[in-house]
DNA sequence: CTCAATGCAAAGTATTTGCAACCGA
DNA sequence: TCGGTTGCAAATACTTTGCATTGAG
């Protein structure tokens, strides 16, 4: 499937370093992952794949998009977020807040969310590690672990 | 107001039986949590803390208000229940639903969740540890570490 | 050309806000 | 009494759905 070495993801990085991704490679993609490759899809896939890591909201990337000269409907933006999450091209990712934020890097790592700023941080994948994983009740397997670490400003700094 | 005799509150306590934590005593940890015991606050209380470890949406527990021949509006509910976990006395869990869940059990402990039912179960308190927690960012302090456990139901079973 | 798949308007659900009414001191 | 607090109607914010249209094969 697509998880990139970090090699491969420097790689990308650089030759992509403004600009988004090229929409062949896009494309590309899209295939690989049962997507069928549709306009805005493609479109959608150049500013996520293509602008290093970020944490995005639907709301955001519409702005993007319309800023990019692309039009389409924040509802479609909602659904195309919502597929690319299950195809595993990037990650839901949880917190208290009541707006969902994708991770547009799905490989397996946690975040810091400050709280009072509505911001995401990416912690190192190999920063953190949960111990004592408990069993499952009988009858269910674990799907996936998601750690956040709320994050409060320091007071009376500065 | 509300002064009865010591014959109606022991018929009240027989009534409630089953039932939540007498009005007194939310009283007392509402005025000790610094928020003003008014009458729906005590009521949402004893449902709150009287029934044992729940995990509640507001609209479950505005539901069981309803039922309990308590009358206010679900806003109040959600403004009880945003007080509440800010004075420490339930806490708000994050799973992806779309929901908010409410913990009545405010202590240190994580949780499972199971997507397809919508469900949250506690994970024992000492079943788990997550080591290595990462540096914060300079000028932040870790508020609060939640760990979700996403579980699927095993197919072919049975 | 064909029809499963898509994109979006409209609808639905979850939550917050602003202010009249209230009540604890 | 009376002013900070509260509770709720109304508004907002977020997300999903149903179906006419489309465009990939």
């Amino acid at each position: 499937m697509l998880f990139l070495t970090q090699e491969a993801r420097d790689r990308l990085l650089l030759e992509d370093e403004v600009a988004p991704m090229p929409r062949a490679q896009v494309t590309r993609i899209l295939k690989e992952a049962g997507l069928r490759p549709t306009r805005q899809r493609i479109a959608l896939g150049c500013l996520i794949f293509g602008d290093g890591h970020r944490h995005l909201t639907a709301e955001h990337l519409h702005l993007e998009a319309l800023e990019a000269g692309i039009s389409l409907s924040l509802a479609t933006v909602y659904n195309t977020l919502f597929q690319f999450d299950e195809a595993g091209l990037i990650r839901r990712v949880s917190v208290n807040s009541g707006k969902a934020y994708y991770d547009t890097d799905p490989g397996d790592h946690h975040h810091f969310y400050i709280e009072d700023e509505d911001r995401i941080i990416d912690i190192a994948p190999d920063r953190i590690s949960v111990d004592g994983l408990p069993e499952p009740p009988p009858g269910y397997a674990i799907s996936k672990v998601d750690v956040v670490i709320r994050l409060k400003r320091i007071e009376g700094v500065g």
